[in-house]
Parts: structure tokens; sequence; C-alpha cells
DNA sequence: CGTTATGGTGACGTGCACGTCAAGAACTCT
DNA sequence: AGAGTTCTTGACGTGCACGTCACCATAACG
């Protein structure tokens, strides 16, 4: 299955479109933890949903550092109970972050939306004048 | 009124949270313009409406350039309608760009929801193990 | 009148996220 | 065996967004 097969470091830049120094980059920040084949990489399913993450959260404006944080939330398996409480409160911290961000980008996008509807309103009236 | 109130640099900065530093540094990249009165820099109503919106793009993770073009987008009297269309044409990209951001942030917000609900069901059956 | 607060201009330093060589190993093709 | 491709590990370079420091001006205070 395409689920299990790794990729070799080009496989993996061609997938996600990005360069052989930030895959390297990103395991030397304990980001994607490829398994080596003698010295070469190999990016299993399990990097693959990491990289994801990682592109998304970039999007999104966070750090690599934040991004390293919130990786590590998504792979627990079991751990300290005092850990996982404190995770779990790191992690309702962000995405109240988060949700923040998301009104505030929605008030962003009606803003802007006024803008352009004035702006098209300012090109009708240039061309009224115009064919006057 | 407090609406045409002008601000020094001083002022500006514990308005917004920001450093004399930042409030130079976008100057110097034409993000905002204070009038001088001999030296000194004054922060006018438009520089305030401005570094909000540049204090929200940054958190939407836009990069000043960014930033700066939208800017003008918001305060363009009367222009070329060539640069107008232009213009707009611009302002619906970046529109559809934080569209599509917000509904990936929504996304994002429902599986960080997710992996908290998960996280949380674990610290109860490590409660349940305990007691037991 | 000296000092403290506030503001100014360079100019150099810093952290992040990579880009860009240089030099060498390992495999493939001919 | 030689050439080419793909990979590796350093190590230094780069653009962005400021921080920091040195040094100068000006106004207010006691």
């Amino acid at each position: 299955m395409t689920e299990d097969e790794v990729l070799t470091i080009r496989e993996m830049c061609d997938a996600f479109n990005v360069t052989p120094r930030t895959l390297r980059f990103y395991e030397s920040k304990e980001l994607l933890f490829p398994i080596r084949e003698g010295q070469k990489r190999l990016f299993t399913r399990r990097d693959r949903a990491r990289l994801k993450l990682i592109l998304r959260g970039k999007r999104f404006g966070f750090s690599l550092e934040d991004i390293r944080q919130l990786l590590d939330l998504y792979e627990m398996g079991d751990q300290q109970k005092t850990q996982l409480h404190e995770t779990i409160k790191i992690a309702q911290q962000r995405m109240s972050e988060m949700s923040r961000q998301r009104d505030e980008l929605g008030q962003a996008i009606s803003e802007l939306a006024d803008q352009i509807g004035w702006a098209e309103k300012q090109l009708d009236k240039a061309r009224q004048t115009d064919a006057a």
C-alpha cells in the first residue's frame, strides 16, 4: 500500500513542494524523524502526516517551535498524567488562540470585501465619467 | 477630540504595545507616515488605523511587504483606473487567500479539539486505574 | 546649571528559516 | 573504469523583523 510506503528525500520534496534543505532542517529541529537506510533518510507515513501539519502551521504564522509543541501533542502515546494535564492546558490555550485568530480573520475578510466593493464603485464612476 | 489627537512615539508605543524601534522601522518601510514637529514624530489617527491593520496582518502571518500593499489599497483616494483595476484584482486574490486560510483554520481547530477530547479521555482512564 | 526624560539618527547585532556552496560516499549506466 | 545522479554532512550566506548601543539634541525639573 502507498500508505506504508517510505519516501526518499526527493520524493518527499516533490510530494510537498519543499527543498531537501528544508526537510533536513526540520529533522535537525526534531520536527521530523525519518528512518535511516545506511545514511539515507527514508520518510514514513508519520513524517508525511507531520509535515502536512507543519506546513499548515506555517501558513497560520506559527513558529517552528510552536509547531513542534503542537506536534508532540498530536503524538502522545501514554505519558505522565501531570504532563498530559499540562499538555491539555497548552492545547486549549492554542485552541482559543486559533479561534480568536479565525474570528479576526473573518472580520478582516468582510472589511476587505467592503473595500473592494467601494473600489469597484469608484471604478464604475470613473467609467461613467469616461463615457460622458 | 481624541480622534484627531496626535501621539508621540512613546504614547503610540504604550497604546499598541510596540517599541519605538518598531515604529521607526515601519516608517522606514513606508508603512507609517507620522508628521514631524521639528524632528519629532507625531502619529495621527491615520497612523493608528494603519498600525492596527499592520499588527493584525502580522498575526495572520503576512510579511510587512504584503501588508504594505494591502494598506495602500485601503487608502486609495482616486488613482488611475488601470491601477485601480489591478489593485482590485490583487485584493480579490488576497481575499480568497484569506478565506482559504480561515477555512483551514476552522478545520485545524476541530482537529485539535478532537485531540484534546482524546487526551481528556486518556486522563480519565488513568484516573480510573489509579482509583482501582 | 547640571541632570533626567524623551526623542533623534546611524550602525552593528540577533534569531529564525532556510539558501547555497564544498567535498565526499553510494549507486547506476555505458 | 569513468561519468552521472542522488544522497550525505558541515559550514557559511541571506532576508526579514526587529534589538541594542553609541552618540547627539531638546525640553523640563529642582
